[in-house]
DNA sequence: TATGAATGAGCGTTCATTCAT
DNA sequence: GATGAATGAACGCTCATTCAT
């Protein structure tokens, strides 16, 4: 009978607490801040989140889960494995951008860190079972060794996490494709020749 | 405002920010947690740094000098090129878990991100140099395209800093271990075998 | 606004007005609160009272008038004096349980120390006409001094709720059984002898 | 070096807080509004009280030992125990006024019952003391019922405070001096003629 | 009339900064 | 220069009240 709760709104709040949690951090974040960038005011923040805290890991769960489910997707489809490679990294690096702000904001949060490390697990794991996928059907030359595997893939996706989220703004475009060309070129290092 | 005699104590500060910059970030900080640290009055601070801003810039500034000079310092040595990047692998890694948190905390402050990324590219810059003495002297075997060079530092150099900074503190240990293998392997995939 | 027709509704309201506002004092009851406990939407709080403090004042109103018109009964009732006196001092005892929150809810909103005082004078009025009633058969021993009377019978039922008041919740048994000794020792003193 | 921490300022602000929240209670007084009647900023107030509880406690705690100790001194005096019974009396009512305020800021402090309760023991085990002095020396004939005596002094003091807290501020020097009679003629009536 | 989501004023508290000592 | 008490803006959060449904 009264005005039923808007889930419009509470993803409307959650889109500004990503965008400005990302931007600023959480501690430097205000609920007003937020609240205003939703068309909302900083009360009613309060009837879709306990705290400061919860809408924070909402946030970044939120964040989270959007961008692995859409990598499995594209690891599950039936597309050739080096097309969904290609595809992985097009969304991968399109949602970087946006994705980019939730390292960032979980970054400091202690109580965060293990979701953090879990979920980045998860995000190598993906990338992994892909080039498995890829040995597999004699596409890559790829290390036996699981853990030399693990490392590198490790070492290679952090650092282009990292390195997007340390480009300024006006740079990101060509950093981006400067990344994306050098993640091509070690790929076709690992390539098969037929 | 001249700089003040006591050197000492300006150093105190600076050291005790570090630690307590590092391990809780800006906003979470107190100018009185510092002093009390640093064994001063919170209000003596003041007589070191304009205000709080200004002592987290100098803390990092201070920090990445003592890094970068070390590099330098080690590249400039008369060892063997392969030599030279065992012990700048050997520093880096020993000054990693101290310094990442000062990574942390400038992820966040925007007015701080050229800094960081200035110097984070004198870093990458130090690692090149030395890539590229080791191809002069016929031990390497590295692309002759600069721009593919340096997307391939930074990615993993990026990469590896990023792991330790996201490793749980209790596996740092093995991650770092990890790390150094597997960038070892890097290097010796390049070895040019006579 | 007339008053609306759900009269049971408002009763509830003010049952657990009464029993939430005796609990926790007015400023520490929230209306969600006592609209929870009468299984009411808060709002609809507000189609029954003007606000907060309109229900807080329509709640005490009805704990005095309730009280007193059982006194009045009593006191009323063709009973032996000293029947009714014992009559009313069981009730008395028995509702002061409930009655005790009234009183403390009502010490510290200014605007109703009139109406706390009107009401207590009532009280203390109703005590004296008993007891002169009892003078008047020739059964009490009572000064004849009207001033003089209503002190000491302001002073000694003040006394009595004040100490039930007062009392450690897991004492009030023992607490009341004590003073009702007392009462009863300070009437025989007084009873004329025949 | 600094300023140093001002007693008086603490004082001040007990006295502030005392004031304020006999008049209104702990929930409806502000931090503010004490600080203000302090001359103080309200960021002041916790350099010398933990948070609004502990300034409480500190208050009440402050009000009650001045009272008590006032009256352990009276009762040791040398003076003639109907004397001293007058000066106790004196003294009381004077300071009831000002520490009626105590009472009714502890009534709803749940947490505070134990110390209300513990504060108004000592009370009337002084009065007790000075009953059962004058009785020692054949001045006052009182009960030998220890418990008969305790719980006769209970409601007549908590009579008597209650009665002044309940009392309307203009009608508090008359309703002062009818208490004072009426205690007056208790005491007479008890009095041993010789 | 009933509902409960929306509102925003106002609270207790923290802390960077100032300044009297 | 050194101190730390004093300041007050700004925060997260609560809750009486309003109002769209």
């Amino acid at each position: 009978m009264a005005r039923p709760k808007d889930e419009n709104k509470r993803k409307e709040i959650i889109n500004s607490a990503f965008e400005i949690f990302g931007k600023k951090g959480f501690e430097s974040t205000t609920i007003k801040d937020i609240a205003e960038q939703a068309n909302v005011a900083s009360g009613s923040v309060y009837n879709y989140f306990e705290n400061k805290e919860d809408l924070f890991k909402a946030t970044v769960e939120e964040g989270w889960n959007d961008l692995l489910s859409e990598m499995e997707k594209i690891s599950n489809s039936n597309e050739h494995p080096l097309k969904k490679f290609e595809n992985l990294m097009e969304y991968g690096f399109q949602t970087l951008e946006n994705a980019i702000p939730l390292l960032k904001g979980m970054l400091f949060k202690a109580n965060q860190h293990e979701m953090l490390h879990d979920n980045l697990e998860k995000f190598y794991r993906n990338i992994e079972k892909l080039l498995l996928e890829g040995k597999r059907v004699g596409l890559l030359n790829i290390t036996d060794d699981p853990e030399q595997l693990a490392s590198g893939i490790k070492i290679i996706v952090a650092g282009v996490l990292f390195s997007v989220a340390m480009a300024k703004p006006e740079e990101m475009q060509d950093e981006v494709k400067r990344l994306k060309k050098a993640i091509r070129l070690m790929i076709e290092e690992r390539l098969i020749k037929r």
